[in-house]
DNA sequence: CGACACATGTAACACGTTACATGATTTG
DNA sequence: CAAATCATGTAACGTGTTACATGTGTCG
């Protein structure tokens, strides 16, 4: 979006930009790359110091709408925790209480781990973007295992209730 | 888990169980059984009628595995929402703000979506398991459209105080 | 009889991911 | 000079997913 940029350079904007929780495998980028460029979607600019790619018009439109998407119901992403229990449940009330215990457990253990990421010693007045990243992307992850955390509760209690 | 299965009857039941939230392209089932198959993980016993699959001792090791394992740190997976916040901030205070208004309204919506799913109209005393599934899936959307909603105003408030 | 559920599969594709190979340039 | 960084790629694999093809049995 910012210009025509190497492979290399998206990689390691990548990396900084996400604050280094998300490392990325070089060659990735550049399959991913091809496989734009099959689409239509980025063009090749070819010069005496390697590649550089920058967005079509088409690819232009397209991450614009990349921006403005936003998440439809019709069909949620298939998720481990939820079938896990599902199927724990179908199982019988013994085996879903156990699987809900122990998820909750290490839940538990995860949310403070985010936590502490969250408030880790940084020199104060530090505004630079990846430290902002490490707080942001570890207090999703912390309010995620919240969340979950509170709908091991809610499950737990209905298995309790009207076991099976 | 629950013995010798038809490949057919493992779809149903899966969609059964996830309370038909989620279905399957039957072909899949057989795939994957094949692929369960190569990895040993599942014998095949074929019959008169049909073929009937089940575990074998190594696959039964296998789903307990699974059945006890936890979500680990390491690296959390790479979350679409958790990336477009992340870039649009990089990309500017009023892009950032913009794209976060626009998911927290979308995902107002889909909260109350989901709230209306839980206490959908049902005959009172149905304690059908799949009734049951139906509401923990809406319940676990709810509660984690929930805590994107308060991670969202948490990156505005960030926004705000350091624009950028 | 026709529709529908039961039952089994194949071929193909896309994407994420990894391991591996190679070379130039910079810097301690 | 050696090590690290910059830079570009290829080959391969696994899995999720879809579209398509095919046949039997059952029930209204």
């Amino acid at each position: 979006q910012d210009g025509p940029r190497h492979g290399y350079q998206l990689k390691t904007g990548f990396e900084a930009t996400t604050g280094g929780v998300w490392s990325l495998n070089v060659g990735q980028v550049y399959t991913t790359l091809d496989r734009l460029h099959r689409d239509g979607l980025v063009e090749v600019d070819e010069t005496t110091e390697g590649k550089r790619y920058s967005l079509t018009r088409s690819g232009r439109a397209e991450l614009g709408g990349w921006w403005e998407a936003v998440p439809v119901d019709e069909s949620p992403p298939r998720d481990e925790l939820l079938l896990k229990v599902l199927f724990a449940i179908e199982d019988g009330p013994e085996h879903a209480l156990a699987v809900i215990t122990r998820q909750r457990t290490a839940l538990t253990r995860l949310l403070q781990q985010h936590r502490r990421t969250g408030r880790a010693g940084r020199p104060t007045g530090d505004g630079s973007t990846s430290a902002m990243a490490t707080d942001l992307v570890a207090d999703a992850l912390a309010v995620r295992a919240e969340a979950d955390l509170r709908w091991l509760d809610l499950c737990e209690a209905r298995v309790l209730r009207d076991g099976r």
